[in-house]
DNA sequence: CTTGCATCTAACGTCAGTGTCAGGTTCTAG
DNA sequence: CTAGAACCTGACACTGACGTTAGATGCAAG
């Protein structure tokens, strides 16, 4: 498939793509003309990018740690595993802060909630 | 105290406190040299005020729902009551993807680790 | 063959929070 | 009184993941 059809699969977009492949997170291979053409695995590989970056890792960051998708069961670079392990660590406190900051907008609401009709339940 | 103080107390850097003031966020007096005194009062205020930005907060949207933290009992704009319940709501929303992107990594995790001898436990 | 949509490269624009620098002023310890 | 640390305003720099534009080219349908 050529490029469009990948972004509006993987619900990103044309420019995204270019990006990502500019970075080193996605290949494709050219047609004689020079487009980008992509397998159908390519949609599942920029979805799980996607929440990577969701998750606020850097492409960077992501770019180091590809090497433990793509051949999971080879020795990859013992760096590539301890960034992966770093990552998963960075994320679970990332978590404890945001948790912790809707706990402090939970009482801000619960303070307020009786000055207003509407309804907040959790 | 002055705005070093407040700096160090309040774990931030001078300069994102005068950031702070030009958005709106916190306010100052001064004195006859033009200086910035604060209260001590404004150290957790200050670190409320990170809490939010440490949740993805931009300080547009903390302003729009400080007033909500300084006169809880009062009766608010509805705009700002809102804001809190949405901003509420996008946070779990994030930490939902969090936790889905942390299980990805948990899985590759899993597949990399018969490759290492280290331990990766949760 | 032509029309026209998709794609190409290259480059500049954006946003937000903060670092940093310059040049000047205020405050405090000795 | 004076040295020097802390503070002031104003402005430019930076980062990162894109958006956007311009001008040229590829490609499929009629």
């Amino acid at each position: 498939m050529r490029i469009g059809e990948l972004a509006s699969r993987a619900g990103v977009s044309v420019r995204s793509l270019r990006y990502y492949e500019e970075q080193g997170l996605i290949t494709s291979t050219r047609s004689a003309g020079g487009q980008r053409h992509y397998t159908d695995g390519e949609v599942e590989r920029v979805e799980f990018i996607q929440r990577l970056y969701a998750a606020g890792l850097s492409s960077r960051t992501i770019a180091e740690l590809l090497p433990c998708v793509e051949s999971p069961s080879e020795q990859n670079s013992t760096e590539a595993f301890e960034r992966l392990v770093r990552e998963r660590d960075r994320i679970s406190r990332h978590v404890e802060e945001l948790v912790t900051a809707r706990d402090a907008l939970d009482r801000l609401i619960d303070a307020n909630r009786a000055h207003h009709g509407r309804l907040a339940a959790r």
